[in-house]
DNA sequence: AACGATAGCGCG
DNA sequence: AAAGCGCGCTATCGTT
Protein backbone atom coordinates (compact mmCIF):
# COMPACT_ATOMS: atom_id res chain seq x y z
CA UNK A 1 0.00 0.00 0.00
CA UNK A 2 2.63 2.40 0.62
CA UNK A 3 5.51 2.94 -1.59
CA UNK A 4 8.80 4.04 0.33
CA UNK A 5 10.12 5.61 -2.63
CA UNK A 6 6.63 7.53 -3.17
CA UNK A 7 7.95 11.86 -2.96
CA UNK A 8 5.82 12.57 -0.20
CA UNK A 9 4.94 16.45 0.31
CA UNK A 10 2.93 18.16 2.85
CA UNK A 11 0.94 21.94 2.81
CA UNK A 12 0.69 23.96 5.61
CA UNK A 13 -1.24 27.74 6.52
CA UNK A 14 1.40 30.14 7.75
CA UNK A 15 -0.06 33.06 9.43
CA UNK A 16 0.03 35.43 6.83
CA UNK A 17 -2.09 33.64 4.35
CA UNK A 18 0.86 31.94 2.44
CA UNK A 19 0.90 28.25 1.87
CA UNK A 20 4.55 25.98 2.93
CA UNK A 21 5.30 23.17 1.25
CA UNK A 22 7.47 20.59 1.85
CA UNK A 23 9.22 17.05 0.53
CA UNK A 24 8.80 14.49 3.66
CA UNK A 25 10.60 11.25 4.20
CA UNK A 26 9.12 8.25 5.00
CA UNK A 27 9.04 8.93 8.61
CA UNK A 28 8.05 12.64 8.40
CA UNK A 29 11.04 14.23 8.34
CA UNK A 30 11.22 17.26 6.15
CA UNK A 31 13.68 17.47 3.11
CA UNK A 32 12.62 20.61 1.91
CA UNK A 33 10.66 23.48 2.28
CA UNK A 34 8.81 26.28 0.44
CA UNK A 35 6.61 28.98 0.67
CA UNK A 36 4.57 30.13 -2.11
CA UNK A 37 1.32 32.01 -2.36
CA UNK A 38 -2.16 30.67 -1.47
CA UNK A 39 -3.30 31.31 -4.67
CA UNK A 40 -0.97 28.85 -6.11
CA UNK A 41 -1.95 26.37 -4.02
CA UNK A 42 -4.00 24.10 -6.98
CA UNK A 43 -1.60 24.40 -8.74
CA UNK A 44 1.68 23.28 -7.18
CA UNK A 45 -1.05 20.16 -6.35
CA UNK A 46 -1.64 20.11 -10.17
CA UNK A 47 1.90 19.47 -10.55
CA UNK A 48 2.51 16.16 -8.18
CA UNK A 49 -1.40 15.12 -8.62
CA UNK A 50 -0.55 11.26 -7.66
CA UNK A 51 1.48 12.53 -4.40
CA UNK A 52 0.36 11.70 -1.18
CA UNK A 53 -0.54 15.25 0.22
CA UNK A 54 -0.29 15.30 3.75
CA UNK A 55 -2.29 17.81 4.99
CA UNK A 56 -4.28 18.85 8.62
CA UNK A 57 -7.78 18.32 7.35
CA UNK A 58 -9.05 17.35 4.05
CA UNK A 59 -11.88 19.78 4.59
CA UNK A 60 -10.41 22.88 5.30
CA UNK A 61 -8.00 22.37 2.29
CA UNK A 62 -9.72 20.49 -0.48
CA UNK A 63 -12.55 22.15 -1.30
CA UNK A 64 -10.74 25.53 -2.47
CA UNK A 65 -8.46 23.07 -4.32
CA UNK A 66 -11.42 21.35 -6.05
CA UNK A 67 -12.58 25.06 -6.89
CA UNK A 68 -9.99 25.67 -8.69
CA UNK A 69 -9.97 23.07 -11.08
CA UNK A 70 -7.77 20.42 -9.31
CA UNK A 71 -8.64 17.00 -7.96
CA UNK A 72 -5.40 14.93 -6.34
CA UNK A 73 -5.45 11.32 -5.87
CA UNK A 74 -4.09 10.94 -2.25
CA UNK A 75 -3.37 12.07 0.92
CA UNK A 76 -3.21 11.51 4.62
CA UNK A 77 -5.34 13.35 6.96
CA UNK A 78 -3.75 14.35 9.66
CA UNK A 79 -6.83 15.13 12.02
CA UNK A 80 -8.85 12.14 11.13
CA UNK A 81 -6.11 9.39 11.21
CA UNK A 82 -5.01 10.87 14.94
CA UNK A 83 -8.83 10.24 15.96
CA UNK A 84 -7.97 6.15 14.55
CA UNK A 85 -4.35 6.10 15.86
CA UNK A 86 -4.85 7.82 19.74
CA UNK A 87 -7.72 5.09 20.23
CA UNK A 88 -6.29 2.18 18.42
CA UNK A 89 -5.66 -1.41 20.39
CA UNK A 90 -3.13 -2.14 17.88
CA UNK A 91 -0.71 0.79 18.94
CA UNK A 92 1.50 0.18 21.59
CA UNK A 93 2.02 2.86 22.80
CA UNK A 94 -0.56 5.60 22.32
CA UNK A 95 1.08 8.34 24.88
CA UNK A 96 2.23 10.89 22.10
CA UNK A 97 -0.65 10.89 19.85
CA UNK A 98 -2.71 11.07 23.46
CA UNK A 99 -1.14 14.47 24.56
CA UNK A 100 -1.20 16.00 21.09
CA UNK A 101 -4.42 17.09 22.42
CA UNK A 102 -5.20 19.95 19.60
CA UNK A 103 -5.58 17.47 17.26
CA UNK A 104 -9.12 16.51 19.00
CA UNK A 105 -10.19 19.84 18.00
CA UNK A 106 -13.25 20.10 15.87
CA UNK A 107 -12.76 20.21 11.81
CA UNK A 108 -12.67 23.27 10.53
CA UNK A 109 -16.23 24.62 8.84
CA UNK A 110 -17.92 23.05 6.53
CA UNK A 111 -16.40 23.74 2.92
CA UNK A 112 -19.03 26.50 1.80
CA UNK A 113 -17.31 28.61 4.65
CA UNK A 114 -13.92 28.13 2.49
CA UNK A 115 -12.26 31.28 3.86
CA UNK A 116 -11.97 29.27 6.96
CA UNK A 117 -9.10 28.22 6.61
CA UNK A 118 -7.41 31.29 5.68
CA UNK A 119 -9.26 33.53 8.33
CA UNK A 120 -6.44 35.61 9.77
CA UNK A 121 -7.53 34.44 13.58
CA UNK A 122 -8.40 30.94 13.60
CA UNK A 123 -10.74 29.50 16.28
CA UNK A 124 -9.64 29.03 19.50
CA UNK A 125 -11.04 25.88 19.11
CA UNK A 126 -9.63 24.63 15.92
CA UNK A 127 -7.05 22.29 15.26
CA UNK A 128 -3.68 23.52 13.83
CA UNK A 129 -2.90 24.11 9.96
CA UNK A 130 0.51 24.97 10.05
CA UNK A 131 3.72 22.68 8.21
CA UNK A 132 5.39 22.44 11.50
CA UNK A 133 2.85 21.32 13.80
CA UNK A 134 1.23 19.07 10.60
CA UNK A 135 4.21 17.82 9.84
CA UNK A 136 5.04 16.36 13.87
CA UNK A 137 2.30 15.38 14.24
CA UNK A 138 2.47 12.75 11.10
CA UNK A 139 5.51 11.60 12.44
CA UNK A 140 4.13 10.79 15.87
CA UNK A 141 1.33 8.88 13.65
CA UNK A 142 3.88 6.79 11.49
CA UNK A 143 6.11 6.07 14.38
CA UNK A 144 2.72 4.46 16.28
CA UNK A 145 1.83 2.76 13.14
CA UNK A 146 5.72 1.32 12.22
CA UNK A 147 5.89 0.42 16.23
CA UNK A 148 2.09 -0.90 16.02
CA UNK A 149 0.84 -4.59 16.20
CA UNK A 150 -0.14 -4.70 12.37
CA UNK A 151 1.62 -1.55 10.60
CA UNK A 152 -0.07 -3.13 7.64
CA UNK A 153 -3.85 -3.08 8.35
CA UNK A 154 -3.58 0.32 10.51
CA UNK A 155 -1.63 1.85 6.69
CA UNK A 156 -4.93 0.60 5.32
CA UNK A 157 -7.03 1.92 7.53
CA UNK A 158 -5.19 5.49 7.12
CA UNK A 159 -5.21 5.51 4.05
CA UNK A 160 -8.96 3.76 3.38
CA UNK A 161 -9.91 6.93 6.03
CA UNK A 162 -8.25 9.62 4.37
CA UNK A 163 -9.48 8.58 0.81
CA UNK A 164 -12.59 8.51 1.95
CA UNK A 165 -11.95 12.33 3.06
CA UNK A 166 -11.35 13.24 -0.22
CA UNK A 167 -14.20 11.59 -1.55
CA UNK A 168 -16.56 13.31 0.37
CA UNK A 169 -15.28 16.45 -0.40
CA UNK A 170 -16.05 15.70 -4.28
CA UNK A 171 -19.34 14.26 -3.58
CA UNK A 172 -20.37 17.34 -2.02
CA UNK A 173 -18.78 19.56 -4.79
CA UNK A 174 -20.49 17.35 -7.15
CA UNK A 175 -24.15 16.99 -5.48
CA UNK A 176 -26.40 14.90 -6.34
CA UNK A 177 -28.52 15.21 -9.19
CA UNK A 178 -31.87 16.27 -8.29
CA UNK A 179 -35.21 17.27 -10.25
CA UNK A 180 -36.65 19.94 -8.64
CA UNK A 181 -39.93 19.44 -11.14
CA UNK A 182 -40.39 15.60 -9.93
CA UNK A 183 -39.77 16.69 -6.45
CA UNK A 184 -42.32 19.03 -6.70
CA UNK A 185 -44.97 16.49 -8.00
CA UNK A 186 -44.07 14.08 -5.38
CA UNK A 187 -45.02 16.50 -2.70
CA UNK A 188 -47.97 18.03 -4.62
CA UNK A 189 -49.31 14.26 -4.72
CA UNK A 190 -49.36 13.39 -1.35
CA UNK A 191 -49.95 16.90 0.35
CA UNK A 192 -51.22 18.91 -2.27
CA UNK A 193 -50.25 21.75 -4.47
CA UNK A 194 -47.78 24.10 -2.77
CA UNK A 195 -49.35 26.52 -0.79
CA UNK A 196 -48.57 30.31 -0.04
CA UNK A 197 -46.17 30.96 2.80
CA UNK A 198 -47.13 29.54 6.30
CA UNK A 199 -50.15 28.34 4.80
CA UNK A 200 -50.84 24.30 5.59
CA UNK A 201 -51.12 22.31 2.32
CA UNK A 202 -54.80 21.39 1.36
CA UNK A 203 -54.49 17.91 1.41
CA UNK A 204 -52.44 18.11 5.29
CA UNK A 205 -55.76 20.54 6.33
CA UNK A 206 -58.36 17.78 5.10
CA UNK A 207 -56.31 15.09 7.43
CA UNK A 208 -56.53 17.38 10.05
CA UNK A 209 -60.37 17.97 9.48
CA UNK A 210 -60.79 14.34 9.33
CA UNK A 211 -59.05 13.39 12.64
CA UNK A 212 -60.22 16.35 14.50
CA UNK A 213 -64.08 15.03 13.74
CA UNK A 214 -63.08 11.52 14.45
CA UNK A 215 -61.57 12.97 17.64
CA UNK A 216 -65.10 15.29 18.50
CA UNK A 217 -63.30 18.23 18.63
CA UNK A 218 -62.78 21.01 16.23
CA UNK A 219 -60.03 22.65 17.97
CA UNK A 220 -57.65 19.37 18.69
CA UNK A 221 -54.60 20.24 18.50
CA UNK A 222 -52.68 17.29 16.31
CA UNK A 223 -48.71 18.72 16.72
CA UNK A 224 -48.55 18.67 20.41
CA UNK A 225 -48.49 15.20 22.48
CA UNK A 226 -49.53 15.51 25.61
CA UNK A 227 -52.86 17.03 23.87
CA UNK A 228 -52.76 14.70 21.48
CA UNK A 229 -52.68 11.59 23.49
CA UNK A 230 -55.79 13.23 26.00
CA UNK A 231 -57.71 13.50 22.94
CA UNK A 232 -57.08 9.97 21.70
CA UNK A 233 -57.99 9.30 25.43
CA UNK A 234 -60.96 10.93 25.42
CA UNK A 235 -61.99 8.74 22.57
CA UNK A 236 -61.31 5.51 24.01
CA UNK A 237 -57.67 4.60 22.30
CA UNK A 238 -55.53 4.15 25.55
CA UNK A 239 -52.25 4.45 23.65
CA UNK A 240 -49.18 5.33 26.17
CA UNK A 241 -47.41 7.47 23.29
CA UNK A 242 -48.88 8.97 20.11
CA UNK A 243 -46.03 6.66 18.15
CA UNK A 244 -47.19 5.38 15.16
CA UNK A 245 -45.94 1.82 16.05
CA UNK A 246 -48.37 2.10 19.33
CA UNK A 247 -51.05 3.58 16.81
CA UNK A 248 -51.25 1.22 14.51
CA UNK A 249 -51.87 -1.33 16.95
CA UNK A 250 -55.02 0.26 17.60
CA UNK A 251 -58.60 -0.28 15.79
CA UNK A 252 -60.48 3.27 15.74
CA UNK A 253 -61.50 5.63 13.06
CA UNK A 254 -59.76 8.27 13.81
CA UNK A 255 -56.51 5.99 13.40
CA UNK A 256 -56.16 6.06 9.50
CA UNK A 257 -56.42 9.85 8.90
CA UNK A 258 -54.22 10.15 11.72
CA UNK A 259 -51.34 8.37 10.61
CA UNK A 260 -51.76 9.84 7.09
CA UNK A 261 -51.63 13.05 8.79
CA UNK A 262 -48.54 12.53 10.83
CA UNK A 263 -46.91 11.23 7.37
CA UNK A 264 -47.72 14.53 5.31
CA UNK A 265 -46.47 16.47 7.93
CA UNK A 266 -43.21 14.87 8.13
CA UNK A 267 -42.64 15.17 4.61
CA UNK A 268 -43.45 19.01 4.78
CA UNK A 269 -41.30 19.80 7.43
CA UNK A 270 -38.64 17.36 6.83
CA UNK A 271 -38.45 17.49 2.97
CA UNK A 272 -40.98 19.59 1.65
CA UNK A 273 -40.64 22.91 -0.16
CA UNK A 274 -38.37 24.83 2.25
CA UNK A 275 -35.72 22.34 2.65
CA UNK A 276 -36.08 21.81 -1.41
CA UNK A 277 -35.39 25.25 -1.35
CA UNK A 278 -32.48 25.48 1.01
CA UNK A 279 -30.93 22.39 -0.12
CA UNK A 280 -31.76 22.07 -3.90
CA UNK A 281 -30.91 25.37 -5.35
CA UNK A 282 -29.89 24.36 -9.07
CA UNK A 283 -30.85 20.78 -9.21
CA UNK A 284 -28.20 20.03 -7.22
CA UNK A 285 -28.91 18.70 -3.80
CA UNK A 286 -25.30 19.16 -2.04
CA UNK A 287 -24.81 17.34 1.35
CA UNK A 288 -22.10 18.10 3.88
CA UNK A 289 -20.50 14.35 4.63
CA UNK A 290 -18.63 14.14 7.79
CA UNK A 291 -16.01 11.21 7.44
CA UNK A 292 -15.76 9.49 10.64
CA UNK A 293 -18.25 11.10 12.17
CA UNK A 294 -19.30 7.82 13.78
CA UNK A 295 -17.83 5.90 16.32
CA UNK A 296 -17.74 2.93 14.26
CA UNK A 297 -16.62 4.48 11.10
CA UNK A 298 -19.15 5.46 9.27
CA UNK A 299 -19.67 8.77 8.24
CA UNK A 300 -22.24 11.16 9.55
CA UNK A 301 -23.70 14.16 7.72
CA UNK A 302 -24.34 17.38 8.81
CA UNK A 303 -26.86 19.45 7.26
CA UNK A 304 -29.61 18.93 5.11
CA UNK A 305 -30.69 15.08 6.47
CA UNK A 306 -28.21 13.56 3.54
CA UNK A 307 -28.54 10.11 5.21
CA UNK A 308 -32.16 10.09 5.81
CA UNK A 309 -33.55 10.98 2.28
CA UNK A 310 -36.85 9.26 2.46
CA UNK A 311 -37.41 6.24 -0.45
CA UNK A 312 -39.86 7.96 -1.70
CA UNK A 313 -38.09 11.18 -2.52
CA UNK A 314 -35.77 8.81 -4.75
CA UNK A 315 -37.66 9.50 -7.83
CA UNK A 316 -35.86 12.84 -7.50
CA UNK A 317 -32.56 11.76 -7.44
CA UNK A 318 -32.36 12.40 -11.66
CA UNK A 319 -29.36 11.98 -13.95
CA UNK A 320 -28.65 14.76 -16.49
CA UNK A 321 -30.23 14.46 -20.25
CA UNK A 322 -27.90 12.19 -21.59
CA UNK A 323 -26.34 10.68 -18.46
CA UNK A 324 -27.45 7.89 -16.51
CA UNK A 325 -27.51 6.87 -12.97
CA UNK A 326 -25.83 3.37 -11.77
CA UNK A 327 -27.00 2.83 -8.65
CA UNK A 328 -25.53 -0.13 -6.28
CA UNK A 329 -25.98 -1.44 -3.04
CA UNK A 330 -25.09 -4.56 -1.04
CA UNK A 331 -26.56 -7.34 -0.07
CA UNK A 332 -26.87 -7.79 3.56
CA UNK A 333 -23.59 -6.65 3.94
CA UNK A 334 -23.21 -6.79 7.48
CA UNK A 335 -24.01 -10.41 8.01
CA UNK A 336 -21.36 -11.16 5.31
CA UNK A 337 -18.48 -8.96 6.96
CA UNK A 338 -19.40 -10.96 10.08
CA UNK A 339 -18.93 -14.07 7.56
CA UNK A 340 -15.78 -13.00 6.26
CA UNK A 341 -14.46 -11.43 9.42
CA UNK A 342 -14.74 -14.08 11.83
CA UNK A 343 -14.05 -16.95 9.02
CA UNK A 344 -17.17 -18.88 8.97
CA UNK A 345 -17.33 -21.49 6.11
CA UNK A 346 -21.01 -21.94 6.49
CA UNK A 347 -22.48 -18.58 6.55
CA UNK A 348 -20.13 -17.84 3.67
CA UNK A 349 -21.68 -20.61 2.07
CA UNK A 350 -24.92 -19.53 2.48
CA UNK A 351 -24.27 -16.09 0.86
CA UNK A 352 -21.84 -16.91 -1.56
CA UNK A 353 -23.99 -15.73 -5.11
CA UNK A 354 -27.28 -15.24 -3.17
CA UNK A 355 -29.51 -13.47 -1.04
CA UNK A 356 -27.46 -14.61 2.63
CA UNK A 357 -31.12 -14.98 4.15
CA UNK A 358 -32.70 -17.27 1.42
CA UNK A 359 -29.09 -18.85 1.81
CA UNK A 360 -29.70 -19.95 5.69
CA UNK A 361 -32.95 -20.47 4.56
CA UNK A 362 -31.42 -23.03 1.95
CA UNK A 363 -28.96 -24.60 4.85
CA UNK A 364 -32.07 -25.58 6.31
CA UNK A 365 -31.29 -23.37 9.62
CA UNK A 366 -34.42 -21.65 9.82
CA UNK A 367 -37.78 -22.03 7.57
CA UNK A 368 -38.50 -18.32 6.02
CA UNK A 369 -36.55 -15.66 4.57
CA UNK A 370 -37.77 -13.20 7.27
CA UNK A 371 -37.22 -15.88 10.15
CA UNK A 372 -33.31 -15.64 9.19
CA UNK A 373 -33.64 -12.15 8.39
CA UNK A 374 -34.81 -11.45 11.97
CA UNK A 375 -32.32 -13.74 13.63
CA UNK A 376 -29.58 -12.45 12.54
CA UNK A 377 -30.13 -8.91 12.91
CA UNK A 378 -30.58 -9.75 16.42
CA UNK A 379 -27.82 -11.00 16.53
CA UNK A 380 -25.33 -8.26 15.25
CA UNK A 381 -27.73 -6.02 17.11
CA UNK A 382 -27.98 -8.54 21.02
CA UNK A 383 -31.50 -8.63 21.13
CA UNK A 384 -32.90 -11.63 23.32
CA UNK A 385 -36.19 -11.37 23.35
CA UNK A 386 -39.44 -11.08 20.89
CA UNK A 387 -39.24 -12.66 17.57
CA UNK A 388 -35.94 -12.01 16.79
CA UNK A 389 -34.13 -13.08 20.11
CA UNK A 390 -35.59 -16.03 20.27
CA UNK A 391 -33.93 -17.52 16.87
CA UNK A 392 -30.72 -16.52 17.97
CA UNK A 393 -29.68 -19.90 19.86
CA UNK A 394 -30.71 -21.50 16.29
CA UNK A 395 -28.54 -19.76 14.92
CA UNK A 396 -25.65 -20.02 17.38
CA UNK A 397 -25.92 -23.92 16.55
CA UNK A 398 -25.83 -23.29 13.28
CA UNK A 399 -22.88 -20.97 12.51
CA UNK A 400 -20.87 -21.54 15.69
CA UNK A 401 -17.97 -19.05 14.51
CA UNK A 402 -19.48 -16.32 13.38
CA UNK A 403 -21.86 -16.07 16.66
CA UNK A 404 -18.39 -16.70 18.66
CA UNK A 405 -17.26 -13.42 17.41
CA UNK A 406 -20.26 -10.87 17.77
CA UNK A 407 -20.90 -12.83 21.32
CA UNK A 408 -17.07 -12.19 22.25
CA UNK A 409 -17.15 -9.00 21.69
CA UNK A 410 -20.59 -8.20 23.73
CA UNK A 411 -18.97 -9.61 26.24
CA UNK A 412 -15.65 -7.57 26.71
CA UNK A 413 -17.86 -4.82 26.24
CA UNK A 414 -20.06 -5.69 29.03
CA UNK A 415 -16.53 -6.28 31.01
CA UNK A 416 -15.58 -2.82 30.27
CA UNK A 417 -12.42 -3.72 27.68
CA UNK A 418 -12.21 -2.23 24.16
CA UNK A 419 -12.76 -4.01 21.06
CA UNK A 420 -11.83 -3.45 17.28
CA UNK A 421 -12.65 -3.62 13.55
CA UNK A 422 -10.55 -5.95 11.18
CA UNK A 423 -8.35 -3.12 10.37
CA UNK A 424 -7.79 -1.53 13.96
CA UNK A 425 -10.78 1.10 14.33
CA UNK A 426 -11.27 0.54 17.88
CA UNK A 427 -14.38 1.46 20.00
CA UNK A 428 -14.38 3.97 22.92
CA UNK A 429 -13.27 3.45 26.37
CA UNK A 430 -16.11 3.27 28.54
CA UNK A 431 -16.76 6.79 30.49
CA UNK A 432 -16.48 7.28 34.22
CA UNK A 433 -19.92 6.91 35.34
CA UNK A 434 -19.70 4.08 33.60
CA UNK A 435 -16.91 2.87 35.60
CA UNK A 436 -18.10 4.08 39.08
CA UNK A 437 -21.57 2.32 38.49
CA UNK A 438 -19.90 -1.33 37.85
CA UNK A 439 -17.33 -0.81 40.92
CA UNK A 440 -20.41 0.30 42.85
CA UNK A 441 -22.15 -3.05 42.08
CA UNK A 442 -19.32 -4.94 42.90
CA UNK A 443 -19.39 -4.06 46.31
CA UNK A 444 -20.79 -6.69 49.02
CA UNK A 445 -23.61 -4.21 50.46
CA UNK A 446 -24.80 -2.62 46.59
CA UNK A 447 -28.24 -2.11 47.05
CA UNK A 448 -30.72 -4.09 44.78
CA UNK A 449 -31.34 -0.93 42.51
CA UNK A 450 -27.71 -0.53 41.81
CA UNK A 451 -26.86 -3.96 40.81
CA UNK A 452 -29.88 -4.22 38.69
CA UNK A 453 -28.82 -0.72 36.97
CA UNK A 454 -25.45 -1.40 36.54
CA UNK A 455 -26.26 -4.69 34.87
CA UNK A 456 -28.23 -3.17 32.43
CA UNK A 457 -25.41 -0.34 31.82
CA UNK A 458 -23.26 -3.42 31.52
CA UNK A 459 -25.61 -5.09 28.68
CA UNK A 460 -26.43 -1.45 26.72
CA UNK A 461 -22.21 -1.37 26.74
CA UNK A 462 -22.34 -5.05 25.06
CA UNK A 463 -24.86 -4.45 22.51
CA UNK A 464 -22.87 -1.53 21.22
CA UNK A 465 -19.13 -3.42 21.33
CA UNK A 466 -21.05 -6.48 19.67
CA UNK A 467 -22.07 -4.36 16.41
CA UNK A 468 -19.18 -2.05 17.03
CA UNK A 469 -17.10 -4.89 15.05
CA UNK A 470 -19.35 -5.69 12.65
CA UNK A 471 -20.45 -2.30 12.02
CA UNK A 472 -17.00 -0.78 11.56
CA UNK A 473 -15.72 -3.67 9.57
CA UNK A 474 -18.69 -2.96 7.00
CA UNK A 475 -17.53 0.86 7.02
CA UNK A 476 -13.95 0.18 6.33
CA UNK A 477 -15.17 -2.08 3.71
CA UNK A 478 -17.17 0.56 2.09
CA UNK A 479 -13.94 3.11 2.10
CA UNK A 480 -12.10 0.43 0.03
CA UNK A 481 -15.22 -0.01 -2.28
CA UNK A 482 -15.40 4.01 -2.64
CA UNK A 483 -11.44 4.32 -2.83
CA UNK A 484 -11.18 1.91 -5.55
CA UNK A 485 -14.07 2.82 -7.31
CA UNK A 486 -13.27 6.18 -7.21
CA UNK A 487 -9.65 5.45 -9.07
CA UNK A 488 -11.33 3.47 -11.39
CA UNK A 489 -13.72 6.27 -12.30
CA UNK A 490 -10.51 8.76 -13.67
CA UNK A 491 -9.75 6.20 -16.16
CA UNK A 492 -13.36 6.97 -17.70
CA UNK A 493 -13.53 9.13 -20.70
CA UNK A 494 -13.74 13.16 -20.00
CA UNK A 495 -16.90 14.63 -21.26
CA UNK A 496 -15.80 18.16 -20.21
CA UNK A 497 -13.22 20.39 -17.96
CA UNK A 498 -14.36 19.69 -14.36
CA UNK A 499 -12.13 17.70 -12.49
CA UNK A 500 -14.94 15.97 -10.65
CA UNK A 501 -18.10 16.29 -13.02
CA UNK A 502 -16.01 16.34 -16.17
CA UNK A 503 -16.41 12.31 -16.54
CA UNK A 504 -18.46 9.37 -14.53
CA UNK A 505 -18.32 10.28 -10.89
CA UNK A 506 -19.40 9.01 -7.92
CA UNK A 507 -22.87 11.11 -6.78
CA UNK A 508 -23.82 9.15 -3.40
CA UNK A 509 -23.10 7.22 -1.20
CA UNK A 510 -25.01 5.73 2.29
CA UNK A 511 -23.25 2.81 3.87
CA UNK A 512 -23.51 0.50 1.49
CA UNK A 513 -25.04 2.26 -1.00
CA UNK A 514 -23.43 3.86 -4.51
CA UNK A 515 -24.93 5.95 -6.89
CA UNK A 516 -22.49 6.93 -10.02
CA UNK A 517 -23.24 9.71 -12.51
CA UNK A 518 -22.17 8.89 -15.69
CA UNK A 519 -22.38 9.63 -19.12
CA UNK A 520 -25.02 7.34 -21.22
CA UNK A 521 -23.02 5.46 -23.36
CA UNK A 522 -20.43 4.58 -20.30
CA UNK A 523 -22.93 3.50 -17.95
CA UNK A 524 -22.35 -0.05 -18.78
CA UNK A 525 -18.61 0.15 -18.39
CA UNK A 526 -19.40 2.26 -14.55
CA UNK A 527 -21.97 -0.55 -13.70
CA UNK A 528 -18.55 -3.26 -14.14
CA UNK A 529 -16.32 -1.13 -12.24
CA UNK A 530 -18.75 -0.83 -9.16
CA UNK A 531 -18.99 -4.67 -9.41
CA UNK A 532 -14.86 -4.84 -9.86
CA UNK A 533 -14.66 -2.03 -7.13
CA UNK A 534 -16.53 -4.49 -4.81
CA UNK A 535 -14.46 -7.39 -5.66
CA UNK A 536 -11.26 -5.55 -4.85
CA UNK A 537 -12.36 -4.33 -1.88
CA UNK A 538 -13.14 -7.78 -0.50
CA UNK A 539 -9.90 -9.22 -1.40
CA UNK A 540 -8.22 -5.95 -0.09
CA UNK A 541 -9.67 -6.86 3.28
CA UNK A 542 -10.47 -10.51 3.62
CA UNK A 543 -7.62 -12.44 0.99
CA UNK A 544 -9.23 -15.00 -1.04
CA UNK A 545 -11.50 -16.03 1.71
CA UNK A 546 -14.41 -17.72 -0.16
CA UNK A 547 -17.05 -14.97 0.02
CA UNK A 548 -18.45 -12.93 -2.45
CA UNK A 549 -20.35 -9.32 -1.72
CA UNK A 550 -23.44 -9.82 -3.80
CA UNK A 551 -24.43 -6.28 -5.44
CA UNK A 552 -27.54 -4.85 -6.38
CA UNK A 553 -27.04 -2.86 -9.56
CA UNK A 554 -29.05 -1.27 -11.91
CA UNK A 555 -28.88 1.68 -14.67
CA UNK A 556 -31.75 4.06 -14.78
CA UNK A 557 -32.29 7.78 -15.19
CA UNK A 558 -33.56 7.99 -11.76
CA UNK A 559 -32.80 6.30 -8.65
CA UNK A 560 -36.32 4.95 -7.76
CA UNK A 561 -35.93 1.67 -6.78
CA UNK A 562 -38.62 -0.32 -9.36
C1' DA B 1 -36.01 34.98 24.26
C1' DA B 2 -32.82 31.41 24.24
C1' DC B 3 -31.23 27.24 25.51
C1' DG B 4 -31.26 21.84 26.33
C1' DA B 5 -33.88 17.65 26.61
C1' DT B 6 -37.33 14.61 24.70
C1' DA B 7 -40.45 12.37 21.40
C1' DG B 8 -40.91 10.90 17.11
C1' DC B 9 -39.45 9.36 12.55
C1' DG B 10 -36.47 9.17 8.47
C1' DC B 11 -32.16 6.35 6.83
C1' DG B 12 -28.54 2.23 6.98
C1' DA C 1 -43.13 -3.29 22.70
C1' DA C 2 -39.57 -0.90 19.72
C1' DA C 3 -38.11 -6.01 22.13
C1' DG C 4 -32.19 -4.84 19.28
C1' DC C 5 -27.09 -1.27 16.80
C1' DG C 6 -25.63 3.44 14.56
C1' DC C 7 -27.07 8.23 13.09
C1' DG C 8 -29.64 13.71 12.01
C1' DC C 9 -33.44 16.65 12.03
C1' DT C 10 -37.85 19.00 13.53
C1' DA C 11 -41.25 20.41 16.67
C1' DT C 12 -42.54 20.79 21.27
C1' DC C 13 -41.86 21.27 26.13
C1' DG C 14 -39.51 22.63 30.18
C1' DT C 15 -36.03 25.46 32.23
C1' DT C 16 -33.55 29.61 32.88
Amino acid sequence: MTDARAPWRAVGRRSDGAVDVAVVDAGGAVLERRTIARERLAAELADDPDTRWIWSDTTAWYHDVLAAGVRIARCHDVRLCHAILRDSSLVADATGLRSATVWDAASAAPADDSDALFALEPAPDAIPHDLDATVAEYARQVEAIRGSADPGRLRLLTAAESAGALVAVELHHAGVPWSRDTHDAILAGILGPRPRPGELPSRVGELAEAVRVELADPAASLDSQPRLLRSLHRVGVLVESTSKWELRRHEHPVIEPLLAYKRAMRLLSANGWAWMDEWIPADRFRPVYVPGGVVTGRWASSGGGALQLPRMLRPAVRADDGWRLVVADVAQLEPRILAAMSGDLALAEAARGRDLYEGIVARGTVPSRQEAKMALLGAMYGATTGDSGRLVPTLRRAYPRAMALVDDAARVGEEGGSVRTLLGRTSPAPSAAWRDLQADAAESEASDAVSSLARSRARERGRFTRNFVVQGTAAEWALAWLADLRRRLVGFPAVGDHPVTGRAHLAFFLHDEIIVHVPADQAEAAAEAVGDAADAAGRLLFGSFPLDFLLDVRIAESADKS
